[in-house]
DNA sequence: CGCACCTTTGAATGAGATCAAAGATGGTGG
DNA sequence: CCACCATCTTTGATCTCATTCAAAGGTGCG
């Protein structure tokens, strides 16, 4: 069950080395873990929930469902994200959490959260700026999506992908990406059919190549700049608190 | 200068009780006022800035530029609202800030951010279930443009907008809003000429009345029904630290 | 090996963009 | 106080990018 690693203390400890008693805080956050199906629900939107997650292994996406049958995906989650942190500020659910991979996770509660806030102000910072980091992304998707076209929204997505997946692995550069064109429609506002015509537009152009879900990256350089896309995973620590 | 009374204390004072050791902390992040006229640029995508703002009058915008010349409007600030708060995540500003109107905010800067997360844990977990609301919104923002037609998009700014104006002004139902056609296109993925399209049409059907600049709504049901509309201005409080 | 789901391609349609030009509005200086 | 000019709004005509509809291949799993 509990191993003795934690996905978040090795992601924070990129920004900041942390001491040991910040490491045992965040490791008590992963002591339970939780096995999940591919296509299982993890949250749903609208339902009460005051548990937040941890990724551990697996893909999983954020979605909402709009009155019209549309679906927006907010997000795709990789190993090393905090999952349901919207608990803190609603007691239901705002989007529905789905697992695109069979995953693991490890599941906590919104009064650990409370813990931590109390004992470990640099931590609480830290999960501050990485929420902000991610309202940012989001905010970045929202221009792509709102202000660029379907080409360049495409190009986008698999930017984000892959530049998170690089912290993880900064070798490889084909990557199995369990999304169908239609989940890719729905985190880009397009329909599946106008994604495959562009997917392989971006292939023809030998920006990308794809052997069934696997994508690699032959020109990055041409797709990042298809995408006006902008790297945010770097974060400011100089204004932290002190360890403590 | 200085007024002993915070917009940011009245705000959270809406959702706990603060203690006066609260109340001061957060008057001092308002102790300094300065004044912005109307089209001033108060932050600069891509440039340094270590500096935050609570709105204390009027109204502002954030917004990014795309390489292609587009623009993508992020959120509207009224007072009592943070901005610049991605300086605690970035060293460089993601976002432009320009004020809408003449407008008075108070700066601080990051360091005094330090100093409240070192002493007052409830009000920093406030911040952070604040930053996870806005988020919730940015999400809800994404959905609209990435996933509903022109109209719908338009009516969901307005609802936006409307919710956060009823708060300081339950009573009021017409409101000036200083947004051109152009700049609720940037907000909404639209052209100014489509947007005034779709405003007329919300006019012709008796959802709004247009004078001017001034929009008051008549038929607010409808409104936040076409927009499929959640408000998000209430949080979950149950979870936060005991006050101290 | 058969069925469900996904991808691919073609043709027709449509929502919103683009281009163009005529009113309205309001702030500024004379 | 008024006239002027810049900016914003409104409306029409045309165009285009993406959607919709339809149907033929693939793929993988039970």
């Amino acid at each position: 069950m509990s191993s003795n690693e934690s996905n978040l203390a090795d992601r924070l400890g990129h920004y900041v080395v942390l001491t040991d008693a910040e490491r045992a805080a965040l490791g008590a956050l992963e002591s339970e873990e939780r096995q999940v199906r591919r296509g299982a629900t993890l949250l749903e939107e609208g339902k009460a929930s005051r548990e937040l997650f941890i990724v551990r292994k697996g893909w999983l996406q954020s979605s909402v469902l709009l009155g019209n049958g549309g679906r927006q995906i907010m997000r795709i989650s990789l190993p090393g994200d905090v999952l349901g942190l919207s608990a803190l500020a609603f007691d239901e659910a705002p989007e529905t959490v789905k697992a695109l991979t069979d995953a693991t996770v490890c599941p906590f509660d919104r009064e650990q959260v409370t813990g931590l806030i109390n004992s470990h102000p640099r931590l609480t910072a830290l999960l501050l700026a990485l929420t902000l980091a991610e309202r940012t992304v989001l905010a970045d998707r929202l221009a792509s999506v709102g202000r660029t076209p379907a080409r360049a929204r495409i190009a986008w997505l698999l930017c984000d992908i892959f530049a998170r997946l690089r912290i993880a692995n900064p070798d490889h550069d084909a990557v199995h990406v369990p999304l169908t064109q239609e989940e890719i429609g729905d985190a880009t506002g397009l329909t599946a059919v106008h994604v495959n015509r562009m997917m392989r537009g971006l292939a023809d152009d030998g920006i990308i190549e794809r052997r069934g879900s696997v994508v690699r990256l032959l020109a990055e350089d041409r797709l990042f700049d298809e995408a006006n896309f902008t790297n945010r995973l770097d974060i400011a620590t100089s204004w932290l608190p002190r360890a403590g």
